[in-house]
DNA sequence: GCCGTTTTCGGCCCGACTGTTTTCAGTCG
C-alpha cells in the first residue's frame, strides 16, 4: 500500500514549498495529500492498471504528482523531493505531531540554530537560546517544551483509522498465502482501541498432507517465509517457525503467531488481550484449579479442556463471550459471569451517517456523489451538514447558498430513492455559547450540528457554560466532537464533562461520536459516562470526501468500546423514526 | 501544482488566534 507513504511525502514537500515561500504548492500537495492518505484504493493498483491518466484522475492529482507517484513506484524515490531536503534537512517526521511548529518557524530554527529534529529543538528550548531569535520568545518557547511533551507521550502508536486498511489487506494476502488454513489480526486492532501500537497477527497452519509428524510445522515455516518477504516489510526483526517480527515500511511492527487449530481460539483470546482482562481470566482458571494459556484451557494434570474457539474458553471458565472491544477489564468480566453484559450495537444496526461535506462548503465531493457512495456502503441515509457560521476558511454557506442546497436535496431526493439525505448543517458556536445563525434559519434544517471552532482556550468555567448555553437552544439537536479533542495532536478543550452530560440529558441535546480517525470524539471512556448519565448518541463520519464515508466503522467501534447499545445510538432508527425524533420539541421529549 | 458553465492562462476559500510586536508573521482550521 504505497498511499500513506506518498501521502507522507506531499505532505512534507508542502512544507519545504511553504519553506520557500512558494504560494501555491502547499496548498496542491496538501490538498492531494489530505485525499490520498483517505483513499481505500491503492495508489500502485491505480497506476499499474490506468497509468498516468489513472492517477490524474484523482481528485488533486495532476500531471506533475502523477509523475512523481509514477517515478516512486518505479525507483523508489522522488528527485524533486530528495532535492527539496537537499536544501533544508530537517526531519519534518519527527515534527508532525509537534503541534504550533510549522515549517516557517523550522526554517528559522535550522538556520539559526542548526535544529534539524526534535531533539534538537529540545535541547536549544531548554537551553533558552530559542527566545533569543527574532519573533520568538519566552512563551513560545515554553509552547515549544509543552507541544514536544505531547507528542511524545503518544510516540509509536498509530491511528486505527489509517492502520487498519493496512491490516485487512495483510490479513487478506496471508488468508491466501500457501499453507494456511485460517488468519486473523488480533491485538488492540481487534479491540479496536483509537490507536494500534504493533500488528498482532495469528494463523493456523493447514495440515501437511505428505506427513503425520511435523507436516504442519512445515507449512508453518512456509507461512513464515511469506510473511518476511511481503512487499511493505522493510526488516525483519525475529523469524522463527511460529513467531516471526517484522518492521514495516510504516514504521509500525507486526508480529505473526502460527498456532496449531486446536489452539487458535486459545490463542486469539490470549493475543487479544488486554492484558488486564487476560490477568483477570486467568485469575478465574486458577480458582477452579486449571491453567489459561495461548494453547489452551488446562486442567491440574494438563488434561487439555477448551482452546478451538473463544468461546468455548469463555464458556468453560463461567463467563459469556463477549465483542474484543469490551475487553479491557473494565467491569466486563463481573457482568460476563453473572450473565448480565450488555447487548452493545452491531455494526449492521447501524443504518446512517450524521456528519458530512460536500462541495457546497469544504468538501471534495458534490451532494449526489457522497449519497451515491453512502448508498454503496449501505447508509439507508445521510445528513448533509456542510459548514455555516464564520469558519469562512472552510467556505461556510451564507443564507442564499443555504437554500440552493435545499433545493438541490429535495430534487436528489426524488431521483436516488435508496437513500435519504437529509437537510443539516454544522454550526459555530459562539464564545458566549449563541449560535452563528439565527434560529428562524436554523428551525429549517431537519438536523443541527452545533460546534466549537474557535476560541478553544477558555477556561473550564467559561467553556463549559458556553457548551450548554449551545444546547439550550432548542434548535441544536447535537453537539459535534463535544471535546475537541485531536488524537496526537491536542488535548480536548478544558471542560467539565460531568456538567456536560447532565446538561445533555437535561436539554435531551444528542452528542456526537465523531468518527474521524484522529477525532474519535467523544471516546470510548466519555461514551460510557454519557450513557449512564441517559444522554444519546450519534454517528457521523465528517467526511470531506467519499474516500472517508467508510470511516463510519471507526465510530461504530467507539460506541461499542463504550458499550452502547441500539437504543443510545440514534443512528440506529431508521429515518422516518430519526426525523420525528429530531422534530419533536427537544423540551418536551 | 491544480483546475476550468469565467477553460490552456490566471486564478488559487480567508478569518481568528497567538505571540511577537506597535503592524505583522506564523499557524490552524
Amino acid at each position: 500500500m504505497l498511499n500513506l507513504k506518498i501521502a507522507k511525502i506531499f505532505y512534507q514537500m508542502a512544507e519545504l514549498y511553504t519553506m520557500k515561500d512558494d504560494q501555491f504548492r502547499p496548498r496542491a500537495y496538501e490538498k492531494a495529500a489530505r485525499l490520498i492518505e483517505s483513499m481505500e484504493d491503492d495508489l500502485e493498483d491505480i497506476y499499474k492498471k490506468g497509468g498516468l491518466k489513472g492517477l490524474m484522475a484523482i481528485e488533486g492529482v495532476g500531471k506533475g504528482m502523477a509523475e512523481h507517484i509514477e517515478e516512486y513506484v518505479k525507483t523508489g524515490k522522488i528527485k524533486n523531493f530528495e532535492k527539496l531536503k537537499h536544501d533544508a534537512p530537517i526531519d519534518l517526521d519527527s515534527f508532525s505531531s509537534v503541534e504550533g511548529v510549522g515549517p516557517k518557524m523550522l526554517l528559522a530554527l535550522y538556520k539559526n540554530l542548526g535544529v534539524k529534529n526534535i531533539r534538537d529543538l529540545e535541547k536549544a528550548a531548554r537551553a533558552g537560546k530559542v527566545r533569543s531569535l527574532p519573533r520568538f520568545g519566552q512563551k513560545s518557547e515554553e509552547n515549544i517544551l509543552r507541544s514536544i511533551a505531547l507528542s511524545r507521550e503518544h510516540r509509536g502508536r498509530f491511528l486505527l483509522g489509517f492502520v487498519s486498511p493496512i491490516v485487512l489487506k495483510m490479513e487478506r494476502e496471508l488468508a491466501s498465502a500457501p499453507g494456511v488454513q485460517n488468519v486473523l489480526a488480533c491485538g488492540s486492532f481487534r479491540r479496536r482501541r483509537e490507536t494500534i501500537g504493533d500488528i498482532d497477527i495469528l494463523a493456523v497452519a493447514r495440515p501437511h498432507r505428505d506427513a503425520k509428524q511435523g507436516g504442519q510445522a512445515k507449512n508453518s515455516r512456509a507461512i513464515m517465509e511469506y510473511f518476511c518477504s511481503m512487499p511493505n516489510v522493510e526488516k525483519i526483526i525475529a523469524r522463527g517457525d511460529t513467531k516471526s517480527m517484522v518492521r514495516l515500511d510504516i514504521g509500525i511492527d507486526a508480529d505473526l503467531r502460527v498456532v496449531p487449530e486446536k489452539s487458535f481460539g486459545a490463542a486469539l483470546q490470549y493475543f487479544t488481550g488486554s492484558k488486564d482482562h487476560n490477568i483477570e481470566l486467568r485469575k478465574i482458571a486458577i480458582r477452579q484449579g486449571w491453567k489459561l494459556n495461548e494453547y489452551g484451557l488446562f486442567d491440574k494434570n494438563d488434561k487439555y479442556l477448551a482452546g478451538k474457539t473463544e468461546e468455548e474458553i469463555y464458556k468453560k471458565l463461567g463467563l459469556d463471550w463477549m465483542a474484543p472491544e469490551m475487553r479491557e477489564n473494565r467491569g466486563e468480566i463481573e457482568l460476563a459471569l453473572a450473565h448480565k453484559l450488555p447487548k452493545i450495537v452491531e455494526y449492521a444496526e447501524v443504518l446512517g451517517d450524521l456528519q458530512m461535506h460536500t462541495t457546497y462548503s469544504d468538501g471534495a465531493h458534490t451532494v449526489e456523489e457522497m449519497a451515491e457512495v453512502a448508498q454503496k456502503l449501505g447508509r439507508k441515509y445521510i445528513a448533509i451538514t456542510d459548514h455555516v457560521g464564520h469558519l469562512k476558511i472552510a467556505g461556510a454557506m451564507d443564507v442564499a447558498t443555504i437554500e440552493r442546497q435545499w433545493r438541490e436535496i429535495e430534487k436528489l431526493n426524488k431521483k436516488i430513492k435508496k437513500i435519504k439525505i437529509l437537510k443539516g448543517c454544522e454550526v459555530d458556536i459562539n464564545p458566549d455559547g449563541t449560535i452563528a445563525l439565527p434560529d428562524k434559519y436554523l428551525a429549517k434544517f431537519d438536523v443541527v450540528l452545533g460546534s466549537i471552532h474557535s476560541n478553544f482556550k477558555m477556561s473550564r468555567a467559561d467553556m463549559t457554560k458556553r457548551l450548554i448555553r449551545a444546547m439550550e437552544n432548542p434548535h441544536v439537536d447535537i453537539i459535534s466532537h463535544p471535546t475537541g479533542r485531536v488524537i496526537h495532536k491536542r488535548s480536548g478543550y478544558e471542560l467539565d464533562l460531568e456538567e456536560i452530560f447532565r446538561a445533555a440529558a437535561r436539554t435531551k441535546t444528542i452528542l456526537e461520536i465523531n468518527s474521524y480517525p484522529d477525532r474519535l470524539d467523544l471516546n470510548d471512556l466519555n461514551i460510557r459516562r454519557a450513557i449512564e448519565h441517559g444522554v444519546k448518541l450519534s454517528l457521523g463520519t465528517d467526511s470531506h470526501s467519499k474516500n472517508q464515508l467508510h470511516n463510519l466503522d471507526l465510530g461504530i467501534a467507539q460506541a461499542r468500546r463504550g458499550w452502547a447499545t441500539k437504543k443510545d445510538v440514534v443512528n440506529c432508527m431508521n429515518a422516518e423514526e430519526l426525523l420525528k425524533f429530531l422534530h419533536i420539541p427537544k423540551a418536551r421529549l
